[in-house]
DNA sequence: TAGGCCATCTGGTCCT
DNA sequence: AGGACCAGATGGCCTA
């Protein structure tokens, strides 16, 4: 029963095949990083045997401790050939399992590629990636369920939700939110999410083409820097339990936010060269109405997610509307 | 230098 | 018997 990927070029590469010649697995090279001497654990493995087979030879009926021998099947023999066969085969199996191993991370890259936030130069790490891939189909869903459209805040903390501190850095920083005021505005949160516009708690002191102007004191010097709590808001837009909130909140160690000078692409769009500086931002398209929804889930084709994100020399509709709130 | 992330090896278990 | 899957162990690389 061989499963491994076959539309993957890499994982069908000769070398680590499943039709590669036995004859050549002796020369081999079985790892690049060797973490165990090969030789050792198998010679090591065939002195066991060896001393097994002595053991099982043994005509007394008594173990090296003078116990009475266990009854069961005996060991066979570790003849040379034997001895070979299972050298090959542990060869064999390293070699699925790599493979193996670099089909999941494939799919992991695949995955990568469609959470909203999707970098060359600086990859979400698996764990992150799988959390911000359960968030992202969670936001969706409640989209697609309530028919409203979250505010562009909270659908990050959304997305951040259980995530690293850098990794939230990353997403604020593509969605163009200056990730420090992101996170610290959460001590405000209890103003912010209930009446006034997330936006304004966000962008009265700061402005999001990339200059930041506080109006006030600097937000390190009045706010220690600090993971957002993301439930409370998170409960407080989508009307139900946040699946993450039953389990321990990230409680990773602080870091500042990083620079964003990077390459990112965002939804599907492949990254592309750019030496000089880059910016990002958002299609932040309207959400359709529940009626146009239910038109779409009836066989539409036509149904946009509310976030579809490209960057640089585009468009951006929602620069225009953030600019609005600055203004 | 410590910690995070990752690739790989390995042995055990389950399944066909 | 043999392949898939899994988790533990280990060591390399990178970054703060």
């Amino acid at each position: 029963m061989l499963t491994l990927p076959f539309e993957d070029p890499v994982i069908m590469d000769t070398q680590f095949g499943t039709n590669f010649p036995r004859d050549c697995i002796g020369e081999m090279k079985v790892t690049k990083q060797e973490p165990f001497k090969k030789e050792e654990t198998l010679s090591h493995t065939m002195e066991d045997e060896d001393s097994e087979k002595d053991e099982d030879e043994r005509e007394d009926g008594q173990d090296e401790n003078g116990l009475p021998r266990r009854r069961g099947p005996r060991k066979k023999k570790m003849t040379k050939a034997r001895v070979d066969r299972v050298k090959v085969r542990r060869m064999e199996a390293n070699t699925r399992e790599r493979n193996r191993m670099h089909g999941l991370n494939n799919a992991l890259d695949s995955l990568r590629k469609v959470v909203p936030c999707y970098s060359k130069t600086q990859k979400l790490s698996k764990i992150e990636t799988l959390r911000m891939a359960k968030n992202y189909i969670w936001a969706l869903s409640e989209i697609l369920s309530t028919g409203k459209r979250p505010d562009l805040l909270t659908f990050v903390q959304t997305l951040c939700k259980g995530l690293s501190q850098p990794t939230t850095n990353l997403v604020a920083g593509c969605l163009q939110l200056n990730a420090r005021n992101f996170i610290t505005d959460q001590i405000n949160s209890e103003a912010s999410f209930s009446g006034r516009s997330p936006y304004e708690s966000v962008y009265t002191t700061y402005h999001s083409q990339g200059v930041v102007t506080p109006s006030g004191p600097s937000v390190d010097a009045v706010k220690p820097f600090r993971p957002f709590n993301y439930c409370s808001n998170y409960e407080s837009f989508y009307e139900s339990v946040s699946p993450e909130c039953g389990s321990p909140q990230f409680d990773g160690p602080l870091s500042p936010p990083i620079n964003f000078n990077g390459i990112f692409s965002l939804k599907h769009e492949e990254p592309v060269e750019y030496g000089k500086s880059c910016h990002y931002s958002t299609r932040y398209c309207a959400v359709p109405p529940r009626s146009s929804i239910s038109q779409s889930a009836r066989g539409s084709s036509d149904l946009h997610f509310p976030y579809d994100i490209h960057l640089r020399g585009q468009f951006y509709p929602v620069q225009e509307e953030l600019n609005t709130f600055h203004n």
